[in-house]
DNA sequence: AATCCGGGGCA
DNA sequence: TGCCCAGGATT
């Protein structure tokens, strides 16, 4: 072992029992603390990732009451199982759990097994989720590091390094795991998170005067809590022009699956096209997916922001003439309502879906 | 090791 | 606007 690891965690094995008393403390109260279920930890675990706390309450509430058990889970249609994620992003997250969930009713016989590395191979949990399950469900002493950690280590340890890389995560992983508590890693863990949430957070806010290990951090020692942790810059965001179609046919309004692969697969979304099309444009297009345009409108602009894309849209609401039930068509036309409950349509559409036509006589 | 995959809240 | 969020899979 490197010289500067051990004087890393002989620094970090200082921190454990008052972090871990000040965690007992202060936690917040939270939906999936309620009861030690390691489904719910699971659950909640998943939701969890990249996104925040508040955002994931009353999905997960919701979740939870319509899919109780890791059998409900396995067993839930694909159309129900989006709608419950609808608007929450990474919609594979999803996917992968219920994969994961029917690995555990046919091999583990509807219990998560109790094992980091069995945990692991489950499909959509990686390192921190099977440490973060193993040790909050499990009590087993293995770390959970997520960017919460990571920033908490970096600093109390002052580490400059760049904690996007992965050897520098692996590295606090395994400091970690040499100073994980047997009797409480979960609450350790825990603590750690709950910590970089609500004292050690980022972007010039950390509220050091409240922090239970202050004493104990290299970085507030040397006023440098501002300067970590170190992330690489990260990339430019692709930008794309799209032309959002609002199809109507009497009462009701095309819609149309995406693909099962890449940007939010298998959800449903109003058609559109590469670019920003002239209204003669998209009345040809309108015309060779074999509907008669009646009547056309532009309508307003709209942008949408993922990750990594950029989507400036325009749209068009256009009627067309009434078709024959069958056609061939690679349209649903739907009303407003009856799509709203049934099809998972991703926020991006927001600016758009209000055009669709309500159901008529009310 | 780099890239893809959402959406929202906040300064 | 940019940053960050209880990350993981794919290439």
């Amino acid at each position: 072992m490197k010289n500067d690891q051990i004087k890393d965690r002989s620094m970090l094995n200082e921190i454990v029992q008052p972090l871990t008393d000040w965690y007992r403390q202060n936690k917040r109260i939270l939906p999936w603390r309620d009861q030690n279920n390691a489904y719910y930890t699971w659950v909640s675990e998943i939701m969890l990732q990249q996104t925040r706390v508040e955002a994931v309450k009353p999905y997960f509430q919701r979740f939870i009451g319509e899919l109780p058990d890791v059998q409900a889970l396995a067993e839930c249609p694909e159309e129900k199982l989006m709608k419950l994620w609808e608007g929450l992003g990474y919609y594979n997250r999803v996917r992968n759990m219920q994969t994961a969930a029917r690995t555990v009713v046919c091999e583990y016989e509807g219990v998560l097994p109790a094992s980091y590395e069995e945990l692991l191979s489950l499909k959509g949990i990686g390192n921190y989720t099977a440490g973060a399950i193993a040790s909050i469900a499990y009590q087993i002493p293995v770390p959970a590091v997520d960017g919460n950690v990571l920033r908490v280590i970096s600093r109390i340890t002052e580490d400059r390094q760049d904690i996007m890389k992965q050897s520098v995560h692996r590295q606090i992983e395994e400091n970690l795991l040499g100073i994980m508590p047997k009797e409480t890693p979960g609450d350790f863990n825990q603590a750690l998170m709950e910590l970089g949430a609500v004292v050690c957070v980022p972007n010039g806010s950390a509220r050091c005067e409240a922090c239970p290990v202050s004493e104990y951090c290299l970085a507030y020692r040397h006023g440098t809590v501002e300067e970590l942790p170190v992330k690489a810059p990260k990339k430019e965001r692709i930008l794309q022009n799209r032309t959002v179609l609002v199809i109507q046919d009497g009462e009701k309004t095309a819609i149309q699956k995406r693909p099962e692969k890449g940007l939010l697969a298998g959800l449903y979304e109003l058609p559109n096209l590469l670019g920003h099309l002239t209204r003669e444009e998209v009345l040809d297009k309108v015309k060779n997916m074999q509907l008669e345009p009646l009547y056309i409108e532009k309508l307003p602009d709209a942008k949408h922001i993922f990750s990594h894309i950029e989507w400036r849209m325009t749209g068009y609401l256009i009627r067309v003439a009434a078709l024959d039930t069958d056609g061939g068509l690679p349209f649903i036309f739907a009303e407003k309502k009856q799509s709203e409950k049934q099809y998972a349509i991703p926020s991006a559409f927001r600016a758009y879906v209000k055009y669709m036509k309500e159901e008529s006589g009310k």
